[in-house]
DNA sequence: GACAAGGTAAACTAATCTGTTTACCATCGC
DNA sequence: GCGATGGTAAACAGATTAGTTTACCTTGTC
């Protein structure tokens, strides 16, 4: 693997920053610091701090899903296991010690304007993760798979809001994780109740 | 009702700038234009922003429980009744033209330092929330309210951050509602298997 | 009517912000 | 060697930030 381009260098340094302390409190001369990349080359690849934004988030978004769908499907088999296991992975996700919560909830935090592009890629990232539950819960032939993954969806955002505030970071994952089952339980007894 | 102090005005004027705008988006001088109060006033009522934004959040965090626990219990009676009325509540808090989110979320954001008084209010705050809906689990008597109470403030944070993201407001509320009886029914059974 | 309390308006400081510009330097392909 | 590419370092512009200070005004109370 060839060294990053500067690019791809100043995205992943401000992925960093902007996860810890925030997008406005973030400034530019902290990133270029911490990169150890002249203020003209950032201009040069970025027309802008909120373009530094987007592509930070953008680039956030490939990565975490990739990496979130991979470790899914590497850690369990049949669709019920990889609706749980996503509870687990997000686990270990909690307890990294640069966890700062989910970059897109802080953005959408600080850019809340409804015709902003940074909230619009939040809101597609969100939808993304939970079109990737979707489809588990249709492997499951949930009789409303759309219905479930939106519950199972919510105890998603709920345990990293939780995780990110309480602290209790494996007891929210843990939770999630339970409460996921009891719902995928009642789902599949409806489908037998049916039939 | 008197009209309100200054330090009061002040205090209203800021919650409503930083649930729209952010912490650090929001400068001292709009609070003052907006609230129509000299800078100097500012300073006598507070040492800093900071200290601003902390007497903003310790207010709306009364302001915020005490409608809220008010609404739940004018609108039901019994605690079944009562936990699902939370998600009712909940969907008339989203539908409210001036709704940005979860300010302590949002605040959490953008103040991540452990150690941070910002931080530990917020903690605060949504611990008493989890409080309020354990003890309408215990009224349940449910095997272990604790851990129901942990399952249904889950899916409350999850449903806050999905209506702030997918504007599918009344949707996130009514899924949230849907998994809560599902989860309660589910807690209740356990406790008649036991029986 | 005098005085104190609490307010306004505005100038000011000093730091910090995003973004631009200028001048210079290293490295690689030819 | 030569020039293009892509970089650094640093000065600079102009706006904006939090916070202080000075001078003045208004209003209620004794």
């Amino acid at each position: 693997m060839p060294r990053p381009t500067r690019r791809q260098h100043l995205i992943e340094v401000a992925i960093d920053l902007f996860n810890q302390y925030g997008y406005h409190a973030t400034g530019i001369d902290l990133i270029l610091e911490k990169a150890k990349v002249s203020k003209r080359t950032l201009y040069v690849h970025f027309r802008s701090k909120d373009e530094l934004i987007l592509a930070a988030l953008r680039h956030y978004d490939g990565l975490f899903r990739n990496h979130f769908m991979t470790q899914v499907e590497k850690t369990a088999k049949t669709p019920v296991e990889r609706l749980l296991a996503v509870y687990q992975v997000a686990q270990e996700w909690f307890m990294q010690n640069n966890f700062y919560g989910c970059m897109f909830i802080n953005a959408i935090g600080e850019y809340s304007a409804t015709d902003s592009a940074i909230r619009q890629v939040c809101k597609e990232f969100k939808a993304l993760i939970r079109d990737y539950i979707e489809g588990l819960c249709a492997e499951l032939a949930a009789p409303d798979p759309a219905g479930l993954a939106e519950e199972l969806g919510l105890l998603f955002e709920g345990a990293i809001v939780t995780a990110q505030v309480s602290q209790q970071k494996s007891r929210a994952a843990q939770t999630a994780k339970t409460a996921a089952t009891a719902l995928i339980d009642n789902a599949l007894a409806e489908r037998s109740d049916r039939t």
